[in-house]
DNA sequence: GTCTATAACTCGATAGAC
DNA sequence: GTCTATCGAGTTATAGAC
């Protein structure tokens, strides 16, 4: 029906207007133009700016998480997961959803409407992280040391910071890649290093991590 | 002199701004208010409000990594890099220069004058970083395989992206520096492996890079 | 150098015709 | 549901008195 399509082109064009404007330069006025409708409408289907974007952002999150949903459950290795990174940036630059994601978390401090939205929207790319990340970390010598909730939720973050940058400084980003890929290397060859190396450094983590205990003691407790 | 005072209150005054109310709220009012200032003196000084940011952006990015810039050169060890990660992230959570940082990355596509004096500010971090990198890489096997330069824009990139996350969810910002920090324990831990499991781990990691050559020969070639 | 006053805009939101 | 017209508040920036 009509109601549905206006309400779906204002959500498409609240995400393009975000992803290509910033921010700033998003008004009821650009979105309307952008999603080709009448200004007003935002007020009459959605109440005003800020429900409009904060719908749009769990709409968009949700939905561009889902779209790598079985890419991310293929991953089988930290080489592979640092790869599907890039992929999902370079991607994701034309989308423009987690850019959108950025804007918005940059906004949400001084827009609270915004804040819950955009920590969903977030939640929607962690929970596919720790999913694989839970598969993963198991099978390294860092079993029991590291939470997988909490390294998710920091390379998620360090993904959006990323994308930040990159409307700065485009070849600095892409360095900044490479390294991490490079940097998942270590991580992958921890994967299969043969039983007597493998023991011989996960003796030395757990020493170095005794003072601390094991991660569920840490966490669990709440 | 009266006009050197007005200009670097009207400097403070904008990052007190920008790290107080986020860069929405912005304003060549709000930030006349916090200096103590009339408005009209923002142009006079400085010919418009994005210039007065770029210049507060690139004062408060180099003077608070000079701050750290002794902390930064007695590190030892990753370990002792991820401690004085939360260390410097605590201490901006009071003083906000990187969430002014933050603010001014997210609003940089939208206001060109911007760009520049941003990634100009993280510049300063970012050397601060690969200074510490390109010491600590070369004791891990690591040596040669990961680019440090790339490695130091990524983690300020990542920085970054916590610290605007940290608006939004702190309990899980805490938690994702306590996972970096469980990290960067398997980083200490390569730092003295002994010699016949380094050796393997070295070994490793060479095969594994193999098909790509050593970071040299990558990057400087340009 | 600093102040007041104001021009010229854009913004979110609403009233009311259709 | 959709459109036009408009109000009131907030914005950058400037002109001109002091």
């Amino acid at each position: 029906m009509a109601s549905d399509d206006t309400r779906t082109r204002l959500l498409d064009g609240a995400l393009r207007t975000v992803a290509g404007n910033g921010i700033a330069k998003t008004s009821a006025r650009s979105i309307a133009a952008s999603a080709g409708v009448n200004q007003g409408l935002i007020f009459y289907h959605f109440g005003s700016v800020d429900e409009l974007l904060a719908a749009a952002c769990r709409h968009g999150a949700e939905q561009s998480a889902a779209r790598y949903r079985e890419r991310f459950a293929a991953v089988r290795s930290f080489d592979e997961l640092a790869r599907l990174g890039r992929e999902v940036h370079e991607a994701e630059r034309a989308s423009g959803h987690v850019a959108t994601l950025a804007q918005l978390l940059a906004a949400a401090p001084s827009r609270e409407w915004l804040a819950q939205a955009t920590a969903a929207g977030l939640g929607a790319w962690t929970r596919e992280l720790e999913g694989v990340l839970s598969r993963l970390l198991p099978r390294t010598p860092l079993e029991g040391l590291v939470d997988s909730g909490g390294l998710a939720t920091a390379l998620a973050a360090a993904f959006v910071g990323m994308e930040l940058y990159e409307g700065v400084d485009a070849r600095g980003a892409a360095r900044a890649f490479t390294a991490l890929e490079d940097l998942a290397r270590l991580a992958a060859v921890l994967d299969d290093l043969g039983p007597v190396t493998r023991t011989a450094v996960r003796a030395k983590l757990r020493a170095a991590a005794g003072d601390r205990g094991p991660v569920t003691e840490r966490f669990t407790e709440r």
